[in-house]
DNA sequence: AGTCAAACCTGGGCGC
DNA sequence: TGCGCCCAGGTTTGAC
């Protein structure tokens, strides 16, 4: 579900609810989800801690604790973070719980179990697997064309598995990959050596700012589970052009979508939009 | 270096 | 109603 567009409306909702907030009570009711470290000594450095502020990188969850720790969660594919009155019976997927000092608690909750915990010093963030090999933040400043362009030039990857490969860029996920490339008009198959012409370049680079940045303007996408940390639901999904259309008409020129998998995922495309390009020869 | 399949899990949707 | 199968927004690992 959460990709960085959820990932950031997580991130803001939870700034406005938690910032400020001392952990009183800590409940770690399914181990497996807190990686480092044990259970036991999780719950123990938590509690009576102060919360400071809530940072993203990529799809990681960041949660600064005054006594310079970092609570880091990864949502993976069903991961919840929601704030509840302590009022509200826990669900049959709720498995860690930090009780706040308002009555309130921050809840994870994840049907499949895949998220996953790490409490760390914040001066070692840089050393946590998964955090510490990811690539350029779109959505920052430092995301220049000229930056992009040096990793794009680089590489001879599908432009798909370019996009969802999190060394590169942090944050693009199955979604927005397909919404990129369709307006990017780039086929997803072509690998990235393809794309050399200055406007691909600057059109792909475009794309990709553009369409997280209109999806977190629209709260992100809900397919399924995802909502935020008020339990509410994202609209962008209904601005979704390619993905979840295969053999629909295309928007733009009313050509059937299809639908192929690349490396596994699921991959959606406009055929006459997204044309292959052909290497010169 | 790049690609792929499998693994981690539960639940929804489909065909029979 | 129920069973079996396939699918799902992520990441890591290991094999080719």
């Amino acid at each position: 579900m959460p990709e960085l567009p959820e990932v950031e409306t997580v991130c803001r909702s939870l700034r406005q609810t938690v910032v400020g907030r001392t952990i009183t009570a800590v409940e770690v009711r399914l181990p497996k989800i807190v990686h480092r470290p044990e259970a036991e000594q999780f719950c123990q450095l938590l509690k009576q801690q102060n919360i400071a502020d809530v940072a993203r990188r990529g799809k990681y969850i960041i949660i600064k604790l005054e006594a310079k720790q970092a609570l880091v969660v990864h949502l993976r594919m069903t991961g919840k973070l929601l704030y509840e009155s302590c009022e509200i019976k826990p669900q049959k997927h709720t498995h860690v719980i930090l009780s706040l000092d308002n009555g309130y608690d921050l809840r994870y909750d994840d049907t499949r179990q895949f998220g996953t915990m790490d409490l760390v010093p914040e001066n070692q963030l840089q050393q946590l697997p998964g955090l510490n090999a990811l690539g350029l933040e779109p959505l920052e400043n430092s995301f220049t064309l000229e930056a992009f362009s040096n990793i794009l030039k680089g590489k001879h990857q599908k432009a798909k598995s370019f996009l969802l490969d999190q060394r590169n860029i942090a944050g693009i996920g199955n979604i927005y990959a397909d919404e990129i490339l369709f307006q990017a008009r780039i086929h997803p198959e072509d690998t990235t050596s393809l794309i050399t012409a200055p406007e691909d370049v600057e059109g792909l680079w475009f794309a990709i700012r553009d369409r997280l940045c209109q999806a977190v303007d629209h709260g992100g996408s809900s397919i399924r589970d995802y909502v935020d940390s008020f339990g509410q639901a994202g609209r962008f999904q209904n601005y979704h052009k390619v993905y979840g259309r295969a053999g629909q008409p295309c928007i733009t020129c009313g050509s059937m979508i299809e639908s192929i998998k690349i490396s596994g995922r699921s991959t959606c495309f406009c055929p006459n939009c997204q044309p292959r390009r052909v290497s010169a020869g």
